[in-house]
DNA sequence: TTGAAATCCTACCGAAGAGGTAGGAATTGG
DNA sequence: CCAATTCCTACCTCTTCGGTAGGATTTCAA
């Protein structure tokens, strides 16, 4: 029941990339965030496939937001980087498990989602979650 | 961002327990869960540690629940057996940090420990979990 | 066209935790 | 005393997490 560090890396990085148009690269992250651009790296890459982030590779390359931060739900980004680790438990999401907690598992599922897509990036980036 | 299977089987046999008011040998939990009594038995010491089951040793000893079942929210279950692992991230308990994403976690556990206070051990063995 | 800056790809590694096993000590009822 | 039971301690294997390393590829700019 914890998030991973690679997933609070991650909102860290879009959270400082939502204060700017520019591209910023890895290395520029490392500095504003103190983890190193190599594993930076790793987690951007994810968001690229996701679509929450555009990469352009070269020199003077870097990474952007793909969309305005107002239209960034913080579970699309939760529910990226935790990859396939987001199903609580693994017995209902694999075997169709209907013992008598997984409504339970099932009711925790859903309100995690819907908190987290009720918050986007701007609200964070502003300061403004409660 | 997943439960532990110690957790997913401490409320299968929370569950069977409710059902019940006699002692419940971890042997005869075995059989309803398929799970080794072995590993049972730890999982069972937690919950007796945390005075949510009572424990009586000896010959025709074994489990029952420490109060009704409605009496149970499952957050004291969840919390219990998820030990030191509910902070969903350590920053924020740990050392106070206060970057842009920390109230984003704060209002998860929040939310998290709300949707399991909101939910009794009764509520999942009569299966009245929507 | 060359070099520097950047992302992308693949592989590896150590530490920690999850999940479980094993053996036996302590307790209790019959 | 014996059998059933919980409690205690130690151990083991496997996976995942968090991170490092090295280089291939792409692109800009001089």
């Amino acid at each position: 029941m914890k998030i991973s560090s690679k997933t609070h890396y991650g909102v860290q990085i879009l959270s400082y990339l939502a204060t700017t148009e520019q591209l910023v690269s890895a290395k520029e992250l490392e500095k504003c965030t103190g983890v190193s651009s190599k594993y930076l790296e790793k987690v951007l890459k994810i968001l690229s496939d996701e679509g929450i982030v555009l990469a352009t590779r070269g020199a003077n390359g870097g990474y952007k937001l793909a969309k305005d931060s107002d239209q960034l739900k913080m579970g699309i980004v939760v529910r990226a980087l935790e990859e396939d680790n987001m199903e609580i438990i693994d017995c209902v999401a694999k075997s169709g498990c209907c013992c008598p907690s997984s409504k339970l598992w099932k009711k925790l599922f859903d309100g995690i989602n819907e908190i987290l897509d009720g918050i986007t990036l701007k609200d964070i980036s502003e300061g403004k979650v409660l």
